[in-house]
DNA sequence: TAGATTGTTAATCGATTAACAATC
DNA sequence: TAGATTGTTAATCGATTAACAATC
């Protein structure tokens, strides 16, 4: 266990994609990958997978060979939290809430959502994907009572920042926050947007310049050549 | 209309913030607003704002005064896509998939999910909020009668680059790829990935973080001072 | 040994920030 | 006019990449 080290949100971002292949690589039996060979599969630099393994690597990676698979896939899940569940709750049960409550892929990356909660008296009481939805007032107590330390915030941007002050006093440490709006928050919390607004208009902005490009007559070959 | 210049990534993913604030003040009446307050209420530096705005403003700044309030809100909406709607498809209906299907919020981005696809043959023919799921064979047939772009990718990543391949053949140009795992595709097709996982990291980093330095005995007071 | 791969130091690159003249 | 704000040019900063010596 090396997570005495930070890494950049960069490299951060970098190791589930790591990850990923390790655990491919270890099922085909794989004792031993250099950072060279990820570089090429993943498409990275390889002196930057260099760096980024010997980051969290707990054995120094050696020359001629690489670094162990087994102890690099140990070292990642560590490092990420995979193997110690952190608890959170959910604020908004509207469908992005609901989706996400649904989603009982996050165990695998060591998230438990324990409630949710809402200010919709229609959905308050109800049970979502096996989550019980409690009126925001209840926050507080079950947040300190079960030393809940992550938030998940799936309201409408116009209430984001009051759940997110109701969070905050509740004790929470994280915000996961899926709301369009920059939120205040003391320095000690951490706010992570989750922005998929900005995620669809990459993909928009692409898609209008393959339009234009195309209508502009360009040599579509282009493309496929290579 | 001034979409025929290109933001970079950074400058794109900030748009939906200016936006969110954007739409706040007009409902306030305020017609002018300039790029140093905006800086200060969404915490960027102001040069930085102006930049942005000036990039897809279709009128130019006044100086002492700022940039026209609803004019930033139409050029932003078209810049984003968000009036002429793209149509999608979804690959792997599962948890997130199905989650993603159920997220009627899309819309407001420009984004229209026409039809689901899964090879499950326990999943295909149901019908998941309001989407018909379809065996993976009619994606082509599908997407080229319907003239998709775009494909939105939630199956396992084991499966992740078979599909991709899928989506490539039957004419899509960009996939929303939330499947951890680096897909290989030609150039003309833009792979923007969704990485879920790694914003868990970025959470369980700091909560580690947090948590150290409170076991160390640091003044927990140095957070709330200021 | 020879050569592939590691780890480190220096160079590059691009986004952000600072400085400042132009303008309403 | 005076001064706030714009737009532009130059400096900074940090991540990535390149160069190269060390090592198995």
């Amino acid at each position: 266990m090396k997570n005495d080290v930070n890494l950049t949100v960069q490299a951060l971002q970098r190791m589930p994609y790591y990850l990923q292949h390790l655990r491919k690589v270890d099922e085909n039996g794989v004792q031993i990958i250099s950072a060279t060979a990820m570089a090429n599969v993943l498409d990275l630099n390889e002196v930057l997978v260099r760096k980024d393994l010997s980051m969290i690597c707990t054995s120094k990676g050696k020359p001629k060979s690489g670094f162990p698979v087994k102890e690099l896939i140990d070292n990642i899940e560590d490092y990420l939290g995979y193997n110690n569940t952190m608890d959170a709750v959910l604020v908004g049960v509207g469908s992005l809430g609901k989706a996400l409550l649904g989603n009982n892929e996050f165990s695998k990356f060591g998230l438990n959502i324990v409630a949710a909660f809402d200010i919709d008296e229609d959905i308050v009481g109800q049970v979502v994907c096996g989550k019980k939805v409690f009126p925001l007032e209840k926050l507080q107590n079950l947040c300190e009572r079960m030393h809940i330390h992550i938030g998940i915030l799936t309201v409408p941007a116009e209430f984001a920042q009051e759940a997110a002050d109701r969070l905050v006093g509740s004790g929470v440490r994280a915000i996961w926050n899926f709301a369009l709006i920059k939120l205040n928050a003391p320095d000690h919390v951490l706010v992570q947007n989750e922005n998929l607004a900005a995620s669809l208009a990459v993909l928009s902005q692409h898609l209008r310049n393959e339009m234009t490009e195309e209508s502009k007559g360009v040599d579509l070959n282009e493309h496929t050549a290579l």
